[in-house]
DNA sequence: TTCATCTCTTGATATTTATCAGGGCCAGCG
DNA sequence: CGCTGGCCCTGATAAATATCAAGAGATGAA
């Protein structure tokens, strides 16, 4: 694997603070491979052979029973995903797709261990970074739990407006098919539910979301930060 | 803290390992408290400063927001809870009651991310907790979003079928109030999902489930280790 | 015991969500 | 250009789920 995407990989959090060598013996194992969009990386239940990072472009992970299909998280660069099936040595959990040109590099699951077992620093990392996505998931659970999806769109566009630093006016990160599935509702209800908001302010046309009274749409929405703060 | 509850913390996987002097300055710092029930612990949102074992007794992990509320896990002796927000340092993302009378040792988090900062084997172990959380609570996300009541209902029982190693006849664990919340829905509603089970020959009276065709319910329920398998 | 309280159940009804069918719009392609 | 296929929207309808109200049965306290 060319030492051109070291640096950027290095910043993630997991390998940033581990020792010189064991990143690049990660490395070494390592290699770069470039998909075109819709390709799936992963099928649910297979051996969890690579630790998966995203360089470029964006994978899309989901999962499927019974004939049904639905969307669990997108993953931007520069993220892993897997970790947790990496570390445990056991079947994926979810299924993985490139949602456009993506450029993802793969670590062995074996080394991932090996370093894990030498490295204490690497080991911490794993620590942080697996209490954040087991956060994550308890919120994604008390989300579906607790909120209609009327309330659940609400919050994800005012999680959105925040990304985009408060702005009025602001362009959805995903497709809306893939957003419904998300939010655990139907494409058409999602329409729906766009509409639904208007009484508070939201307007939508085609990617363009734009939010006239943000405090209007939050009083609807009750944003929390233990369901929609996903940096704690 | 009394040494004598030692032996049985110390067969928890998390401390099984570590070496003696840690988990023994660990202890050092514990205490444990015995609770009359519906008494709360933990309350989401508070800093959390100790990690908690349930010794005897039983512990309803729940959320809430906007004035509902949803039962998140039940946790059985022996088992820690709340490792994550523990770890990271974070305030809880979930409340805790007692169900009913129960002991817990409370250690101070501050001690476990000490220890856990010297102790290379306690690390590991922390390790392979949290991704064994983060797993089962990746397959609770795809048990609500991806099934229908009747079919989480129904899966629900063959999983608790499984843990009375596959007797016809079993006693529910929690009472319906708590299971329907647990499992998404109104009491109401599982009252209606028991008896929309009785045509794959599920009768319930009581705490009392029996199951008449376990094959007919699986083919009903259709459950997958990718979902109901809490143990990988 | 008796009373009060609580859970559970049931029926009626309302709300939420999904499904089905149709049509508009737009990008990519022959 | 004119297709075609994919996405998105909309309306009608169906299914799933929640709410409301009432009553039966169990439990625990005075």
């Amino acid at each position: 694997m060319p030492r051109s995407h070291f640096p950027e990989i290095r910043t993630l959090e997991l390998f940033q603070a581990m020792q010189e060598d064991h990143f690049l013996s990660l490395m070494r194992g390592s290699y770069v491979q470039n998909f075109p969009p819709q390709i799936e990386l992963i099928n649910e239940g297979d051996p969890s052979d690579f630790l998966h990072i995203v360089v470029s472009g964006s994978v899309d992970l989901f999962s499927t029973w019974n004939g049904r299909e639905t969307s669990m998280a997108t993953v931007h660069p520069v993220s892993t995903f897997i970790l947790a099936a990496t570390i445990k040595d056991a079947p994926y959990l979810m299924s993985a797709r490139t949602l456009e040109k993506s450029r993802i590099v793969l670590v062995p699951s074996q080394d991932v261990r090996a370093v894990f077992d030498i490295d204490p620093v690497f080991a911490h990392a794993i620590v942080a970074e697996l209490a954040q996505c087991y956060r994550s998931v308890v919120k994604t659970t008390k989300n579906l739990k607790l909120r209609t999806s009327l309330e659940r769109l609400a919050n994800y566009l005012l999680r959105q407006q925040t990304h985009a630093e408060g702005a009025a006016e602001f362009d959805l990160a995903i497709e809306k098919r893939r957003l419904a599935s998300f939010l655990g509702m139907t494409p058409e209800n999602l329409s729906r539910a766009f509409k639904g908001l208007r009484a508070y302010g939201v307007e939508v046309e085609g990617i363009k979301v734009h939010i006239s009274d943000q405090q209007d749409l939050e009083r609807f929405a009750k944003p929390s930060s233990l369901i929609d703060d996903y940096s704690t």
